[in-house]
DNA sequence: ACCCACCACGCAGTA
DNA sequence: TCGCGTTTAG
DNA sequence: TACTGCGTGGTGCTAAACGCG
């Protein structure tokens, strides 16, 4: 691993980036963005670099002055080329307000965005696929982007909103700022000492992004991170072949979908019951399970919200179109509240006949329990485990966690004990399992920055792997695990992957645990967590601790009115099940 | 008005 | 002068 | 006891530079 970074290294990787998107997606862009490519290609390097450094940079605004770099030999004459070819805006003292106001920057309270392109539905080539009509839904107004007087205004330091001012005064920059916003456009760009940048064609930079990715949160900074050695990724082979998108339709999707779920973030800030209700409850049809996913997630945070502002009805017809938890768990509790028992029980026996998950198929029992209770029919309440439940009686210790407190107590009695909630197991599955996890399958590798296949979490993981998992299981019982998992545990480390933490675990825990947990202790855990990756994950007990000689316990600490959560119920109910040694720790506070 | 974001967890308040 | 939060770079 | 809202802490480096107060 280089501590260092070749010169230009970022402009390589962002040359990789879009190398990636024209081999692979190229019959899926937009004039716009295929424009971008061959534009972007057509600029002289240093030009290249530049709006590159910008795109790393916190946008979009940047004061040309503080553009320097080393290995950019002009930047002003970089600049004026990315302007004429139309990858910045780069104004200056001498341009008229018509030319601040296109950016954004104007007198009016609330200046109509003026950046044609951030609103345009860029046409697609005759060769290209269609748009469909269904996504066609207007979210102009929630993808603005563009600039304002206050964005200007955060350029500029202390001392020059001092001298933009006039005033001497020594009061704070945020009440300079209130004043300098007062002023006209005309007055404060006067005697701007440099140049604000804008970088545009952010819409095509976005979407590259998103198509190399395949999602929005990752960005150059990955490439980085994997060279510099702090986030590796295991290399498995990526499919040359298929593609996180197939037509336009869903890259659209998917990138409204982000849009729409980022305006309803803001919504949230500011809560209004109609604006939710009227915005949450025309969101555009979806026919990606991606986009659909997304934005089922986004429907129920905001029938929540409606929730606790008791518009009850919103929130039902909100949650009515999400078909994602806890979306039916949510009505179901409304129209209970709400004495509609009938109704209430139609959708319990939905969820029962078909639950989504556990978690919504415990709720249904309780529920309709419930429910039948209160209409005076006959029930019985769904039978819930009965732990093992520990009294500790602990001295109170500043700044210590009461997991802590207890893996110390246990220290003191002579065991070996470790605080690993979520990493032990799911440590261990993922140890075990890393060779399942990153086999070649089809369409489930698609870039280099993949935590895990795309099907991780859903029911082809398992179903399209069985007799690689079988293989797993087999070494359990062989006792081969064990092999395996410290090989992989030596070999792998630190690749980034989603089940093991490397931080959390060493090689004596790792050592004890095979030692002492029984390999069908282990077999029993990990085919509860394949039935349902995505939720099994978690839920594990706070401490592993082995009493001196043998044997080992899971120990779930609980503090003075704390109580085992629903998942972790669930675990424990399999460790019953399974004989699993594991018991909650009851503390109490010595005072 | 993009000030992480997401999630798991603990805790304290309420019925 | 110094500590703090933010931004940047590798 | 169940449910809820809220706060916190981890994930997902780290050193250096800068503006601020
Ligand atoms: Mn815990
Ligand atoms: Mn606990």
């Amino acid at each position: 691993m280089p501590d260092e970074l070749p010169i230009g290294y970022y402009h390589t990787n962002f040359c990789k980036l879009l190398a990636f998107v024209q081999n692979r997606y190229h019959d899926l862009l937009t004039h716009a963005e295929r424009a971008c490519i061959d534009d972007f290609h057509d600029l002289t390097p240093d030009a290249q670099r530049l709006f590159v450094r910008l795109l790393t940079r916190k946008g979009p605004l940047y004061r040309s002055d503080r553009l320097a770099y080393e290995e950019i030999g002009e930047t002003e004459k970089a600049l004026d080329e990315l302007s004429s070819a139309g990858f910045v805006f780069a104004l200056s003292r001498n341009d008229g307000e018509h030319e601040w106001h296109r950016i954004g920057v104007s007198n009016a309270e609330f200046p109509e965005a003026a950046d044609e392109e951030s609103k345009g539905n860029n046409g697609l080539d005759t060769e290209a696929v269609e748009v469909s009509q269904a996504s066609a839904v207007d979210v102009s107004d929630v993808s603005v982007e563009g600039a304002s007087k206050d964005a200007v205004l955060a350029l500029l330091t202390r001392h020059e909103l001092i001298a933009l001012l006039k005033t001497g005064s020594t009061s704070r920059r945020s009440q300079l700022v209130a004043e300098a916003t007062q002023l006209p456009v005309a007055a404060i760009v006067q005697h701007l000492p440099f140049r604000v940048v804008m970088t545009r064609r952010l819409q095509e930079v976005t979407c590259f992004r998103l198509l190399f990715f395949g999602n929005t949160h990752q960005n150059l900074t990955e490439f980085v991170l994997r060279d510099l050695g702090v986030a590796p990724y295991e290399t498995y082979t990526i499919d040359e072949t298929s593609r996180f998108f197939t037509c336009r339709d869903h890259v659209e999707e998917v990138r409204r979908a982000y849009e729409i779920s980022d305006h309803c973030h803001h919504l949230l800030e500011t809560p209004d019951v109609t604006h939710i209700e009227r915005f949450a409850g025309d969101f555009p049809e979806q026919i990606s399970v991606r986009a659909t996913r997304l934005l089922d997630r986004t429907r129920n945070q905001m029938a929540r919200q409606l929730e606790r502002m008791q518009a009850e009805d919103a929130a039902l017809a909100i949650y009515q179109q999400s078909q994602t938890h806890p979306a039916r768990e949510r009505q179901v509790r409304l129209l209970i509240a709400g004495d509609c028992l009938g109704d209430a029980l139609l959708l319990v026996n939905r969820m029962l006949a078909e639950p989504w998950n556990e978690d919504e198929l415990e709720f249904a029992y309780l529920s309709k329990h419930r429910i039948l209770k209160k209409l005076g029919q006959p029930t019985t309440p769904p039978v819930r485990c009965q732990p093992i439940v520990n009294d500790l009686v602990l001295e109170a210790e500043t700044d210590l966690r009461v997991e802590e407190l207890v893996r110390r107590h246990y220290e003191q009695q002579g065991y070996q004990a470790h605080y690993v909630e979520n990493a032990l197991f799911p440590g261990l599955f993922g140890l075990l399992f890393w060779d399942v996890i990153f086999s070649h399958q089809p369409g489930v590798f698609f870039n280099e920055f993949q935590r895990g296949p795309v099907d991780m979490f859903d029911s082809r993981f398992v179903s399209s792997r069985q007799p690689l998992i079988d293989e797993c299981f087999i070494s359990l019982s062989s006792g081969n695990y064990r092999h395996r998992i410290r090989s992989t545990f030596r070999h792998k480390f630190p690749a980034v992957n989603y089940f093991v933490h490397w931080g959390m675990l060493d090689e004596v825990l790792l050592e004890t645990c095979l030692d002492r947990i029984p390999a069908d202790h282990l077999a029993s855990v990990f085919r509860r967590m394949l039935r349902d990756l995505r939720n099994n994950r978690s839920g594990f007990p706070d401490l592993i601790v082995f009493p001196p000689g043998s044997g080992y316990e899971l120990i779930e600490v609980k503090g003075p009115g704390d109580a085992l959560q629903k998942h972790q119920r669930r675990w424990f109910g399999h460790f019953e099940r399974e004989n699993i040694p594991a018991r909650v720790a009851k503390v109490e506070y010595a005072s």
